[in-house]
DNA sequence: CGTACCGTTGAGGTGAGTCAAAGTAAGTGG
DNA sequence: CCACTTACTTTGACTCACCTCAACGGTACG
């Protein structure tokens, strides 16, 4: 019981509540602020506690599948995880990253249909489950929330950021470069200055599936960057000499 | 009184009611049934009534402008919409034709946002306008609306057939192919048979922005499709005759 | 010290963008 | 009804960004 269970002994939804490391109530979660939760009043906190299942994955697993049906919503504690797509030609395509504080599957939750997407997990992770079930209890119980899944629908950044990540009119360059600004923003906690370091949290093949490009073209897009003074990469580490730059780049 | 003021003369959110052509109540619309409303009773039924605001638009006109901020949302009674967006390079690119029944500016209003896309009428159409703080009204009085408009974002298809319209990945070719079946899903009354023949709603320019592609590929698309004979096109009108081969196509 | 995965680089082919021009349809005015 | 303008569509020629295939250097791990 002061285990977190691993999501290879409690695969998909059944996963049981656990005690470590879990937080007394959601509201005092690390993550509690940036989450849709944060407007439940105390009553409905309460439903949420003894609603949430944790579960901690390991990299490569899978939160849920690509046509699987939906059976409640996750809310990323801690770690990474990328929503993806393959279509019937076997390219695959990603369009989100999840950052912890944000929840996925909700898509396909409200829409009443299977999961559009594969959520893998990218970075040993701490995910908590809560059921369509206590959802709808929650939702009935304040309106609030239903407002604020609302809210996270419009927001999605998925839509909004695909229109330039994956418009096909743009060149990769421009593409990579919106999404080196975007990773900025999630990766740094501090406020973005002029000179900016960053950790990449994905390999080259992600940014490829984000951008719709092929890795090749992705490394060579990186030198491009590079030979032009627009960013420097060492593995995974970024250096944006000017970020005002790179911004000017993507318009 | 008795007639739809046209867009011309109420630019805007600021358009009067108006009685002819406009049912009686909503729920006796020709839409009523395609619509968010339809979940509403009979209460907030008469709040809709006298929340509504009816505008006739020429072709050409506009419902709202990219970066504007959001008024409301516009639910269609008649004619035919295209949303799109302009990137800072001058590209055009379309990613929802909006149908009878169908509503529009919602993402930015629950965003809190303004809008992110432009909104231009493609044929002439009646457009019935509901303020932010109508909605607002009716949404706390039925919870059932804020529940059918999550399901309206989560179901959006715009984001959903980008996945496959507007994937680089993809050639030109599957694109068309895809976009001939969904435009085929909206064109028929009837339930779609093995032949099916329709009349697209719109010119040449408008499926290159829908697909990401140029007009001159469009023709040239089109140009092959006809030659492996999975659709053939004379001006506006298609005739597909046999779409369980053009379903193959998209996979 | 192999095995496996990741990242980079090179060479070659091609889908589709761009530019330019001709053909076609639709709308306007005399 | 016909000249004329304007908008839409098609076709051709050229170019290029990027995909694919293939090989090679790095790094991690058992």
């Amino acid at each position: 019981m002061n285990e977190i269970k691993s999501a290879n002994e409690t695969k998909g939804a059944g996963a049981r509540n656990h005690g470590n490391a879990l937080p007394s109530s959601c509201a005092s979660c690390v993550v509690w602020e940036k989450t849709e939760w944060a407007c439940l009043n105390k009553a409905a906190d309460d439903v949420l506690k003894s609603a949430r299942r944790l579960t901690a994955y390991q990299v490569g697993e899978t939160l849920f599948h690509q046509h699987d049906p939906s059976h409640g919503v996750y809310c990323l504690m801690e770690g990474l995880v990328i929503l993806k797509q393959l279509d019937t030609f076997g390219n695959e395509t990603a369009f989100r990253l999840l950052f912890p504080g944000q929840t996925c599957g909700w898509r396909s939750l409200f829409a009443g249909q299977s999961h559009m997407a594969t959520a893998v997990v990218l970075e040993t992770s701490k995910v908590c489950f809560i059921s369509t079930a206590d959802l709808e209890i929650m939702m009935g119980a304040d309106s609030a929330l239903s407002r604020e899944f609302l809210k996270t629908l419009a927001t999605d950044p998925g839509p909004a950021d695909a229109i330039l990540l994956r418009n096909a009119f743009l060149p990769a360059r421009i593409r990579l470069a919106h999404l080196l600004l975007i990773l900025a923003g999630h990766c740094l906690n501090k406020p973005i200055e002029n000179e900016v370091r960053y950790r990449l949290p994905v390999k080259r093949k992600h940014i490829a599936a984000l951008i719709g490009t092929s890795v090749e073209t992705v490394s060579r897009t990186i030198r491009e960057l590079e030979d032009d003074s627009l960013a420097y990469f060492d593995q995974r580490n970024v250096l944006i000499p000017d970020i005002g730059k790179l911004q000017q780049e993507v318009g």
